[in-house]
DNA sequence: GTTGACTCTGAATCGTACC
DNA sequence: TGGTACGATTCAGAGTCAA
């Protein structure tokens, strides 16, 4: 390879008809990474082994076994051998980024103080760190710490001076009942029909991740037609998820029956419209909303079409968690003003859904949101 | 200081009438902690300095004048400098720990993840990290980031080993409707009234961190008369809190201005009364029992039929204190797995008794005969 | 169809006292 | 120090099945 092919590489943004693009890759991903050209993924998802250090078996109170994480890709010798291995797979993924390119590494206790620290030894430069918190978390059987009902997500840009990382702060906000989106975020646990589960109705993959999170991350940080990278790609939630919201992928996994799950799952997925998945542009966002909960725990689904009580007037739901009458772009209240050409509105009563032959205001959905919440929160 | 005394020092588990209890000792507290004897605290509250903007304070690992100062230098450098900062006072701490105490640190994405992996590789286990998720947090003023919503506390033992630390699961348990403390915590900053302020109205301290925060931490971690070091002591949130709950109490600070409204704080809060302290009693603190003993009593009677609560399972209980299954003899304990084919089972909420046409579990037998317990040990 | 009882499960670093 | 026995310990959500 030349000098000239390099620096080829190194500019080359136009990534759209490269082979790899929509696929997963087989593989070690340090050596896959390596084989990508430089500077061309515009952001990286990554839920590498957590290094869990089990010994024994744990038994619930009725004696029933816990079925403990504990496939061989999860081992390593030591610390000193896990940190080698996260500084191998990050500094080959800090090659492959655009220089305006973040990405996301997904962890627990056990191994995110190790991965955040090498991230910043290695020049990344730390965004946010956010909080996953789980609805529906495992307890602690044993009454012996509190219940681990979190995992914690590092956001970082490649370089500290990378100013034009991807951030759709007004698409967050609107998503958010019009305040800024928080660090901390209340999902469910992977489960249902959403897990994958083989012929015999095990669990293809141990710890697939639910697909609202990561519709969350892209939605947050990358735009549409943007190429996202997943070297620890599992069951291929990213890759789903990705497709879904009109995102490229690029996989890579090492497991074959990984791969053959995740290869079936995402032939299966359905892009959203272009309509919902345009992204927030206006800058002004007053009314109030918390609209997007509902999309994150599935109680309403991103195209959905909104009425208002007499079926005047109909909007979009969009995947960020805003409506679009089609002229117009907003939060829920926003576009029910708009649409009745009123100063304000309150969305939640205005706008309804189709529910068995008849209409249903969102302000149902939102009370029965409010119960999952009040009950994880406080 | 002779060996001997070293020695002395780590034999001494009584502290009680040390003069360094309840009192801040001024200065560095790598220093101030080497002085105190070893294993001689039961937990620590660590809020060590988050910035990594070197202060005069922090150690160089050497001294020697960097000129050429490139940003990624600048920054390996700092980083460095903090890890060598933070590998110090953990060190100290942990020699200051009992081997079955524990530490709390609190950070922010800035420091925490170095604090987390120094914090194992220097043998601290890991027990949670635990979000602390502020009510009122500061707004993200620039839009370009998440709203930074929460701080991170990790809680660890001083060994991998270490099982006989204090975790008061009942407490917090009850505390929080009945079911299980999770690791998430939510409370608002610290504001108002009890934000110390000068006589400007100026803040006395930039962090000073909210009394719910110290107060949960205290009594999930520790026990009434445990001594509790804080090295960065600050505006004294630790010692008041210890107070108040009957802790001991142990700070370091360097700054005259943060020791002197300190010490005027903790002057000012009172104890609260013994009654108010009591923790939930756990079940693993309480006596045994024998069931022999509720033979001897008379509470139950050789011959008694006993049943599962769904009456699937049945045994005779023997004049030795032993149960029989027909097929099997053994303790409670041990008939109760065997008819179940489990590997264990807890035999006294497993197993009931006739009485007044229902079922009771002979546990209420044995709360019956703790109190004859008490009634005669008292 | 609905309701309630029962079962199953999810990235888990999950004992202690006594002989 | 090791072996043995006691006996403490679970939340939310989804699925199943019977009433």
């Amino acid at each position: 390879m030349t000098a000239l092919r390099l620096v080829a590489e190194q500019n080359s943004v136009d990534v759209s008809h490269s082979a790899w693009l929509d696929t997963i890759l087989k593989g070690d991903c340090v050596a896959a990474m390596e084989k990508l050209p430089a500077h061309s993924v515009d952001a990286i998802f990554a839920d590498p082994p957590y290094n869990l250090q089990l010994e024994g078996t744990l038994h619930r109170p009725d004696q029933s076994k816990v079925d403990a994480v504990d496939d061989e890709w999860d081992q390593f010798e030591s610390f000193a051998a896990y940190d080698a291995f996260t500084r191998a797979w990050l500094l080959a993924a800090r090659r492959v980024l655009k220089p305006n390119g973040t990405i996301w590494v997904i962890g627990s206790y056990h191994n995110i103080f190790r991965v955040g620290a090498i991230m910043q030894d290695l020049g990344f430069w730390l965004l946010n760190d956010v909080i996953w918190r789980k609805t529906n978390p495992m307890p602690n059987f044993r009454g012996r710490r509190f219940q681990n009902a979190h995992e914690t997500m590092i956001w970082a840009s490649r370089d500290r001076d990378a100013k034009g990382y991807t951030f759709n702060y007004e698409s967050m906000k609107a998503a958010n009942d019009d305040v800024q989106m928080r660090s901390d975020w209340l999902f469910p646990i992977c489960t249902g029909a959403e897990r994958l589960k083989d012929e015999k109705g095990a669990k293809v993959h141990p710890t697939q991740k639910p697909e609202a999170l990561l519709a969350r991350v892209l939605l947050s940080s990358t735009k549409p037609g943007d190429v996202v990278l997943d070297p620890f790609f599992g069951s291929g939630t990213t890759g789903a998820v990705a497709k879904r919201l009109g995102r490229h992928f690029v996989g890579i996994e090492r497991e074959q029956a990984y791969i053959d799950a995740a290869q079936e799952r995402i032939a299966e997925v359905k892009p959203l419209e272009h309509l919902a998945l345009e992204l927030l542009v206006s800058k002004r966002a007053e009314p109030r909303v918390a609209f997007a909960s509902l999309l994150d725990t599935g109680l309403i689904k991103p195209g959905t079409r909104l009425f208002d009580a007499k079926r005047r007037h109909t909007a979009v739901v969009r995947a960020d968690g805003t409506l679009s009458s089609g002229t117009f772009a907003g939060s829920i209240h926003k576009v029910g003003a708009q649409v009745q050409d009123a100063e304000a509105c309150n969305g939640w009563t205005f706008w309804h859904y189709e529910r068995a032959g008849g209409l249903t205001p969102i302000d149902e959905l939102r009370r029965v949101a409010r119960v999952g919440i009040e009950r994880a929160g406080a």
